[in-house]
This record gives C-alpha cells, structure tokens and sequence, in this order.
RNA sequence: GGGCGCGUAGCUCAGUCGGUAGAGCAACUGGCUUUUAACCAGUAGGUCCCAGGUUCGACCCCUGGCGCGCUCACCA
C-alpha cells in the first residue's frame, strides 16, 4: 500500500501550505477559455508577415515547462496538445493587468503546472513569437516534479507505467498517438464509403475459436460458466454474414494469453471486415488501397521508416504464391515431396509435436526460410488447406486455399481468405482441429457456427489487419509498447501475499524450524 | 520460459582494485527586464532495487529474488 505522503514531495507540499495561507485555491473548480496554441502559433504569422493575432490579446492554457527568471520578467514555455509556445511575464505589465497584486504569487509557480496566460501576442527582441502576460492563473498545482527538462523520460519502464507523463515530457510520444487515432478514423471512413456497417460482437465467447492461441478464461458467476476472451471476431463477424448484413467491420479488441515481444501484447487490436460477393482478391485490393490510402492522407507520403529500412506501402502491393516462395528460398525441396521437406527441416533444426502431419512441418520450414525475407509490402497467397481451417480451398487445387497475408519489413500485418461456406467440411476440419488436443486449438465445436452455415452464408472474402502493427509501420516504432497507450506490465508494488504465492519455492531456509502444517 | 544487459537524489547520468557516494536539471535562499537546456553565488536532498552470504568492513564480490529493456522460442 502506498501512502499519500510516500508519493508527495515534501517541499512542495510546503509550498502547497504555504499557498492555502496566502489564500489561493491550488486547484480551482474551473478551467478557462483558451486558443490552441498551433492556432496561436499560426495567427502569429512571421516575423516578416505580422498574423493577425499580433498585438491583440489571447489566451493559452497548458503546462508550464520551465522558467527562466530574469528577476523582474520571466520566461516560460507553455504546452498544450497541439504545441509549445513561449510567454514573457513582466512585473510591469502585471501590475497593470487585471491582478495588478499577482506578482508575488509567481514564487508559488513550479515546472510542471497547469496554468493560463492573458496578454498581447508579440515579439522578442531575439524575433520569438512570444505573448507578454496580463495575467497569470493557477489551474491546477503539480505536486510531483516534472522530468529533467531536457532528456525527459528516459526509462522505458517508467515512460510506459506513466504514460501520463511521458505524453507530454517525451519528444514526439503525443504525436504517435495521435496518428493512431487518425489511422483509425481513416479506416472507418473508407469502410462505411464502401457500404461497410461497423459492429460490436461480443468479448466474452463461451466457445474459444476463429484463430490457434491460448485463451484468457474466467468464470461468470450467476450463469456458473466458464467464459473465454476472445481471441478472434471471426466467427461472430461470419454469423453476421449468415445474418445478412453482407458488409460488417469490427475493430476488435483480442486477448491471446501468450508471450510478449516487440510485437506481441496479451491484448491488442484487430480489424476485421467480411464482404458477401466478396473473395481473397477482394480483400487484397481492400488492403492495399486502405493502407495506401491511410499513409498518403495522414502522412503525406507512402514511404515509410521502419526498423532502419525504407518501405513504400503505394499500391498495388506485390504478389506472390506460397508454395512459390517456399521453393525458392528452400532450393530443391518440393512442397509435396514430403521425405524432401522431413529432410529440410531436420537440417534447420525445425520439429513440430509428433503426430502433426507434413504440412504442418511445411509451415515451420516456411516461418523459418522465407519470412525474414519478406520485406514487402507482399502478399503470399494460397497457403496450404490443411492449415486454413476456415478458408476455402483454391477449386483449381485443392491442396491450397484461397488466402493470402501481408508482410511488411518481415512482419505479419493482414491475414485473409475466402471464406469457408461449407458447413460438412467446415465440421470435419473442426473435428480434426478438436481431435489434435492442442491447447490452442478449440476443445470442442463451436456447433452454433456450423448451424449457422447450414442456414447459407454466401460467397464472402474476411480479411484481419493488426493495427497495432500497422501503426508501428506507420509511425516507425519499432516496438509494439510504443503504440500502445498502456502496453501491459507485470505489476508493481504487489502486496506480500502476492509477492509469496509467486516466490514459493524458496522457502527451504525454515523447513526445519516450521511444524508440519497443513497446507 | 532461455540468454544478455540494466536498477545510484524527483529526473538524466557519473563513480568506488571493497573503506557507507558525485555532477547537471528540478527544489530552497539571494541577485538579475529579452532568455532559448539562461546565467551567477549559496543551501538542502540518498534504505546506492530487495534478501541472504563472504569480509574487520559491501553501493561494489557471491547466491537468490523482484522489476524493466534487448533477444531467442511461440504466436498476430
């Protein structure tokens, strides 16, 4: 348990007393009417084109980031969301202002607080647009020091528990997540202009399905029944499709209960869309338009900075065929051929479980060979069937299906096919899926969804996106934690009692001293 | 889960062949009306991540733990 008094600083907290007996409220009820500071910025105009703002009176609301005191004038930069701007504070023209007592108050303003200044919009003799205070008002206190002013947050572990902090404190941190959300807003708008309806499918699914992961299971009480957190829309989305709806889209929160890496977080953000009259071509086109689309309305361009390497994400994207890819970068080895492709991963170290077939094996050899290669963008299409099993196979060969993904810079960004339709085969594949014991597949038939195929569902493409990922490449990070607002953490500060259940075997220094107990 | 690395003042970081620690910023006091990480003088601030061990003595060495980063494995 922390205390309030282990989290304040001491001399602040003095200041903060100190202000109540000089009568002033550290955090007043009311905030003020501001103007943006960009607006400011912009209605300053240059030093050779006077805006129109100059010499009129403004008002900026934000964060004080630093003094310089000169004595009798003081300069300080103010930020808000949309920028940083300098304000002078002269003892002069306080005194003259509307609060003409104010100035001795300013001893009682630290870096870091919330603050609002009134003056006229000028300049410095140095040429910096600057606005030269009337008046200055206290917003709210800040208790806890901001971050040395010029490196901010360095600690990565400190930046992503507090990112309340790093937000403002971090260059370029605020901007990531702001093309994010426009990235977001981008595909919203280019799916409802194609007919696209967006829903909300349930989190809680009784029946684990739509992807191979590891669950998060919990319990609803009043039904007494296990429940899983989705790992996938899919089959939801797919009801829908049943349903009539014809042109849905989720951007889906999932939670798969695996490892964390620079690319993988226990939850993160799915699109997923499924068009009826549609197929994987579709989805293709659905892809590359959308992500092209996104980067030239947001950043202005369609090359990109990713991991030290330059992309152009421009449509259309290339294309190339699975089993093509695979014997180019495995020279000799046929994809069907399977003593050639047991041999091939015995010589890269590749093992799967026992009793997991060949083209399981393929896809190994596949992960390991070619898709460190794929720098992409690219679409691989046509995977094997037997490891789609809610895709349709290709009519022309049934041993692959109708599905592609993306890569961009090596990484899986966008998966698709044509939608399995066929509730016979959809229940075999199912029922192998079932039988292979795995925890990450289902342990049972999602029934409800083969029946909902018995109804009919249509020719349809489904196409997922990770839109974590694809705002990693958007926005050049390199780890998926930094396009995340709150990426997840083990926590900090448990109680003994959790620290113990964790820690248990490590208890052999009391043995003897401790009676049998029961345990 | 494995490997490597890191954890020292509010923040960014030094440091000690093992003799209980420093700087800059922030804070406090004083000075200064045009700075841009302002400057000058002074003051204060530390469970050196935690627990054991070795030692006359541990922030430093050893063992274990906790947290984080990078990476491998698995996946999206």
């Amino acid at each position: 348990m922390i205390l309030m008094t282990e989290l304040i600083h001491p001399d602040r907290l003095a200041k903060l007393e100190r202000m109540r007996e000089a009568g002033i409220d550290p955090f007043p009820a009311r905030g003020v009417d501001s103007t943006p500071v960009a607006d400011v910025q912009a209605g300053g105009g240059t030093n050779e084109e006077p805006g129109e703002l100059i010499d009129t009176k403004v008002t900026i609301a934000g964060r004080l980031m630093g003094m310089r005191d000169f004595g009798k004038l003081i300069f300080a930069p103010i930020q808000d969301r949309t920028g940083r701007l300098q304000v002078g504070i002269q003892k002069g023209r306080i005194e003259k202002g509307p609060t003409p007592d104010w100035w001795p108050e300013r001893k009682f303003l630290d870096p870091g607080d919330l603050v609002s200044i009134t003056g006229e919009l000028g300049w410095t003799q140095k040429g910096e647009l600057t606005i030269w205070a009337e008046e200055v008002k206290l917003l709210s206190k800040a208790l806890a020091p901001p971050p040395e002013k010029f490196h901010g947050l360095a600690d990565k572990e400190v930046r992503y528990r507090r990112r309340y902090v790093d937000l403002w404190a971090s260059e370029g941190v605020r901007d990531v997540f702001i093309t994010r959300s426009r990235i977001l807003s981008h595909i919203r708008s280019f799916l409802e202009s194609r007919g696209y309806l967006e829903v909300e499918t349930p989190t809680l699914h009784p029946v684990m399905g739509g992807a191979t992961a590891l669950p998060f299971s919990t319990h609803h009480n009043a039904l007494d029944m296990e429940l899983f957190l989705r790992i996938a829309p899919e089959l939801y989305l797919k009801r829908l499709i049943v349903g009539g709806l014809e042109r849905v889209f989720e951007i889906s929160r999932n939670f798969r209960n695996e490892g964390i890496s620079n690319r993988h977080n226990p939850e993160f953000t799915m699109l997923e869309l499924y068009q009826a009259q549609g197929d994987y071509t579709h989805m293709m086109e659905i892809s590359e338009t959308m992500i092209s689309g996104a980067a030239t309305d947001i950043l202005g361009t369609t090359e990109v900075e990713f991991r030290g390497a330059t992309y152009n994400v421009q449509a259309p994207f290339q294309r190339e065929r699975y089993d093509a890819l695979f014997e180019k970068h495995n020279e000799g080895v046929s994809i069907h051929d399977e003593d050639a492709v047991a041999a091939r991963a015995k010589e890269l170290g590749v093992t799967v479980a026992p009793g997991l077939g060949h083209w399981k094996l393929v896809g190994e050899i596949f992960d390991e060979t070619v898709e460190p290669h794929l720098a992409g963008p690219i679409f691989v299409t046509h995977y094997p069937s037997a490891i789609c099993p809610l895709a349709k196979p290709d009519p022309t060969d049934t041993r692959f299906a109708e599905r592609f993904e993306l890569f961009i810079g090596g990484m899986e960004l966008a998966n698709a096919f044509s939608e399995l339709n066929d509730p016979i085969l959809q229940m075999e594949k199912f029922e192998e899926q079932v039988a292979m014991k795995d925890p990450e597949t289902p342990g049972e038939v999602d029934v409800d969804y083969v029946q909902a195929l018995e109804y009919g569902m249509p020719p349809a493409g489904g196409l997922g996106i990770g839109i974590d990922r694809l705002v990693m490449v958007l926005t050049g990070q390199d780890s998926i934690r930094d396009v995340l607002l709150f990426p997840t953490m083990r926590r900090q500060g448990a109680d003994e009692s959790e620290a113990e259940s964790e820690a248990e075997p490590t208890n052999e220094a009391s043995d003897e001293a401790k009676p049998a107990k029961s345990e």
